[in-house]
Order: structure tokens, then C-alpha cells, then sequence
DNA sequence: CAATCCGCATGATGG
DNA sequence: ACCATCATGCGGATT
């Protein structure tokens, strides 16, 4: 077992690259009880893998978790796929008032909603999509982009009973949003054309109507941290028919470093007045590339484009930072492999990590 | 005039 | 064979 170690604010509070979400007043009470009896700061930080950029907001596991589990054992929690003794980097306790905020341990926690999510994924295959419309939402800015695979799973759950709650999605800081649309991302979306296409039929059954080409503006925040994109959404003729398509996509594909593959999915919350957000699924990476510049490359971000309130750190402040996690990440790396050398289980470490 | 953007056309693919 | 979708090509417009 990793070691831990104690959490220290201002190490976080002066960085922007630890997004943490910014109320801490919506947890639930039903799951933290289930963890009250842990003792303090008892969480443990899962560290982040190949596809993973530390610019996201990182999951604390229950330490308790953690430690009954075997070697080799899986948890979601609440996403991000982890495996006891497989993962690299250094683990980090948190305070209290983030083991407060961090005490979500729902139905993503267990091994068993898991693999209940992966079968619903399945049964994708042969069903019909919602019918759920967007059409009762007249605001043009209240759907957000996500790219989290295990949500449409729950998506999928719904189809068989249109009476259920469709906001099944919970962010961290405990948003719900309803999953809308998803898109694996080919060459032509991830180029220098700056436009991703979308699927034709999701996109008119659950995205706003357009009544002319020029589309609309829509704002999109990560799900897992404040950071904010404006794109357009708008269609093209061809033919007959229409294709639908976002535009000014080149940032938002550059500072996350979709490649083809990837995958960004649609969401909108339920107040459809507030809610803008995404995520992002990444396919797995070669395993022969170096953790650390593969980080690095995540965190390469160009400061001149769209910059939200919250991102006040100078650009040398960051480089700074990043240079030192790039000789942290080095460093651990090496360790990793001579810790992976010894593990006695033979699973693989590879996951696709849900950012 | 070159680079980039924009929007439609075209072809591959699958039902 | 026909049609719908969609990835991408490509030419005109704009910067």
C-alpha cells in the first residue's frame, strides 16, 4: 500500500491547476454517513494515469475501501476506474472539508454498479435511444458537453421506464445532468478545422432546434472542474437533409488532448438555466510513452485562449509548477516501474480514465 | 496573395 | 438497388 500524506491548503490554494469544486454544501448526508465512522482525513487519492491531466479535479477514495480491498481489486468511485496496487504517483489525504465534500459514495462506489453499468452498456446495442426531448428547454446555453462513458449506461437504464429521473448523472459537487448526446471523435474532429460533427439524430431529438444555419452560441464547462468553453452550434445542408455540427471546437480539443477516439457526450442539467458542462473519455494511450510527457502534453495549455474568473494564476507561475511536476512525475515513474515489476498480480494497469 | 474559414459536395458505409 | 448518415474533400469567400 502506498503511503499517504497529509494534505496541505495553500500547496493547492495556489495553483490553478486543482479545479476543486466550488460548493461543498450539496453533499450527501445518506453517504457520508455510511463512511462517519472513518477516522479523519482517512481518504485516499487515487493518482492519475497516463490519460489523466492534473488539471482535473482528483476523486478521493475511502480509504477504508482501499484498504479491505485485495491487491488488484477494482473500484469506481465515482468514475474514475482504480485498481489497489496498479495505479502510479502518490496518493494525498484532504482536509476535512473536502473528505466532507468528497464523502459521495453512491452507486458508483461499488464493484457491483459497476458491472451492472457495463452489462446496461451492452444492452445499448439493441435498444432505441430516449425519447426524451429537449424541446422544453428554451435556453440555448443550458446544455454542456461531457465525455463520460459510464453515464450512458444509466441513460440506457431509462429507456426501459420514461417515468424514471433521467438527471442521473451526478457531477462532484453534485449537479444533475441528464445525458443527451454522445460522439466518438474522428480525424476530422480533432484537426485544425475546429469542428466537430454530431449525430443527426440525437442531435434533433435532444439538442435546441435550429431554426436558421447560423446555429447558436452555447457555453460548456468540464464537469470536473470550472474550465469554460463558448462553441457554436449550428447545421449544414447537404442534400435534403442537415448535418449538425460544433464549431470553434480547436481549443477545447487542444487543452484536452482529444485525439480520435476520444469521446465527448452532451449533457444538460436540470434547471436548464445554469448548467454547462463536460468531461471527457479518452481511449487508452500506448503504454510505451513516457507517463510524464505524456502529462506534460495534457498540461501544455495555451493561457491565451477563453479564460475563466477562477484561472488567476500567471502563465509563469504555471510553467513553474509544471516543470517541477514534470521532475515529480519522472521520478515517480521510475519508482512505478520498479514497483509494478513486483506486483504479483497479473491484471493489466491500463483503464480508460474518465476525466 | 497566402492562409484560413465556411459551407456544400462527394464518397464510403451500413441498414 | 435505394436511402440516410457522416467523414472528409474542396472550392469560394474572407481575412
Amino acid at each position: 500500500m502506498d503511503t499517504f500524506f497529509t494534505y496541505t491548503p495553500t500547496t493547492t490554494t495556489n495553483t490553478s491547476t486543482m479545479n476543486f469544486p466550488s460548493t461543498t454544501t450539496n453533499t450527501t448526508t445518506a453517504a457520508a454517513s455510511s463512511t462517519s465512522s472513518m477516522p479523519s482525513s482517512q481518504y485516499y487519492f487515487p493518482p492519475h494515469d497516463e490519460t489523466q491531466t492534473l488539471m482535473q479535479f482528483p476523486y478521493a477514495y475511502p480509504l477504508e475501501l482501499v484498504q479491505a480491498g485485495q491487491q488488484g481489486q477494482e473500484f469506481t468511485y465515482p468514475s474514475y476506474p482504480f485498481v489497489i496496487g496498479m495505479n502510479s504517483s502518490q496518493p494525498h489525504l484532504v482536509s476535512d472539508e473536502q473528505q466532507q465534500e468528497r464523502r459521495l459514495v453512491d452507486a458508483w462506489t461499488t464493484k457491483v454498479a459497476r458491472c451492472k453499468r457495463k452489462m446496461a452498456r451492452q444492452k445499448s446495442l439493441c435498444l432505441t435511444k430516449d425519447s426524451a426531448s429537449w424541446a422544453s428547454s428554451t435556453q440555448m446555453n443550458t446544455q454542456g458537453l461531457a465525455v463520460y462513458d459510464a453515464v450512458d449506461a444509466d441513460h440506457v437504464q431509462n429507456v426501459n421506464n420514461v417515468n424514471e429521473d433521467p438527471y442521473t448523472f451526478r457531477t462532484p459537487d453534485n449537479k444533475r445532468l441528464r445525458f443527451l448526446l454522445k460522439k466518438e471523435l474522428k480525424n476530422s474532429d480533432v484537426g485544425s478545422l475546429g469542428r466537430i460533427v454530431l449525430p443527426k439524430r440525437e442531435a434533433e431529438e435532444n439538442l435546441p432546434i435550429l431554426s436558421d444555419k447560423d446555429g447558436i452560441q452555447i457555453v460548456v464547462q468540464d464537469v470536473y472542474s470550472n474550465q469554460v468553453w463558448i462553441m457554436k452550434y449550428k447545421y449544414w445542408l447537404n442534400n435534403k437533409s442537415r448535418m449538425y455540427v460544433l464549431e470553434n471546437t480547436v481549443d477545447f480539443v487542444k487543452q484536452n488532448g482529444l485525439a480520435i477516439g476520444d469521446s465527448i457526450t452532451l449533457y444538460e442539467d436540470e434547471l436548464k438555466n445554469l448548467g454547462q458542462y463536460f468531461s471527457i473519455k479518452k481511449v487508452e494511450k500506448p503504454v510505451n510513452e513516457p507517463l510524464y510527457k505524456q502529462q506534460y502534453t495534457n498540461l501544455s495549455i495555451n493561457c491565451n485562449n477563453f479564460s475563466a474568473p477562477f484561472m488567476h494564476e500567471s502563465r509563469d507561475e504555471e510553467e513553474a509548477s509544471l516543470a517541477l511536476l514534470i521532475e515529480q512525475l519522472r521520478h515517480q515513474e521510475e519508482q512505478d516501474a520498479n514497483s509494478l515489476a513486483t506486483l504479483p498480480i497479473g491484471g493489466t494497469s491500463s483503464h480508460s480514465r474518465l476525466i
